[in-house]
DNA sequence: CGAATATATTCCCATATCGGAATACAACAA
DNA sequence: TTGTTGTATTCCGATATGGGAATATATTCG
């Protein structure tokens, strides 16, 4: 087996930076291809390459019209990773940070060299 | 070019679900690999595996005792994730959603079949 | 020392990736 | 129709993955 497909995943979808950029500006609202192909000065076709990639996973969907395509941001896919992440919030806020920090300070002056 | 490299990034790092599962585990607190190796029954050399991708990219911390190896969750190294997913939050909590569809079904009723 | 235990490293393989370049396609314009 | 514009698809090559299996390394035990 390899690495699992970028395709599989809203965590693997956004393993890469480039398609994060795109979620950013696509959080300002539907734009078409040719859009982010200008903001973020990356080649058309890597534009709609990655564009799939994140309509397979949900995080974007498409409204065609005319020539253009609109790709809009689904937020809603993006919040199980918000989830998986926030589950540890307090492992990384906890004050027990501190606390052990202080301690270490205390037997340092304990020892003074 | 290819894939960037699982180690290159938090992002990367996190795309495997096994190396999530081993995130979960060790946020109960630091075990040795073989610990790991039980509660999620993966094959110890794989395990080695992971834990060496998650110390490259800082989100665990290893401590020596004997012939043992302590892994150790590192968990500032998620805030980034946490804050780039943050960014969205609104975006679909918003009420605009329930807006959106109460007019749509507004719209809905003024054309009834 | 030799055996056992805990962990890491190395090889091998099937599989995808991402970017670049070229090209295909579809909608619209003249 | 022919040309143009907006987007998608295909082919290429370099690269790295993750699992499995075998093996290496280090530490501890008897």
């Amino acid at each position: 087996m390899a690495r699992a497909a970028t395709t599989s995943d809203a965590f693997n979808a956004i393993a890469e930076p480039r398609r994060r950029q795109i979620i950013g500006l696509l959080a300002h609202g539907e734009r078409p291809v040719n859009e982010v192909v200008k903001k973020l000065r990356i080649a058309q076709p890597q534009v709609s390459k990655h564009l799939g990639v994140l309509e397979k996973v949900g995080l974007v969907t498409v409204r065609e019209a005319g020539r253009q395509r609109f790709y809009k941001l689904n937020a809603k896919a993006l919040k199980p990773i918000h989830d998986w992440v926030k589950t540890f919030e307090r492992l990384w806020n906890e004050r027990l940070d501190r606390l052990a920090d202080y301690l270490n300070e205390l037997q340092a002056q304990e020892k003074p060299k």
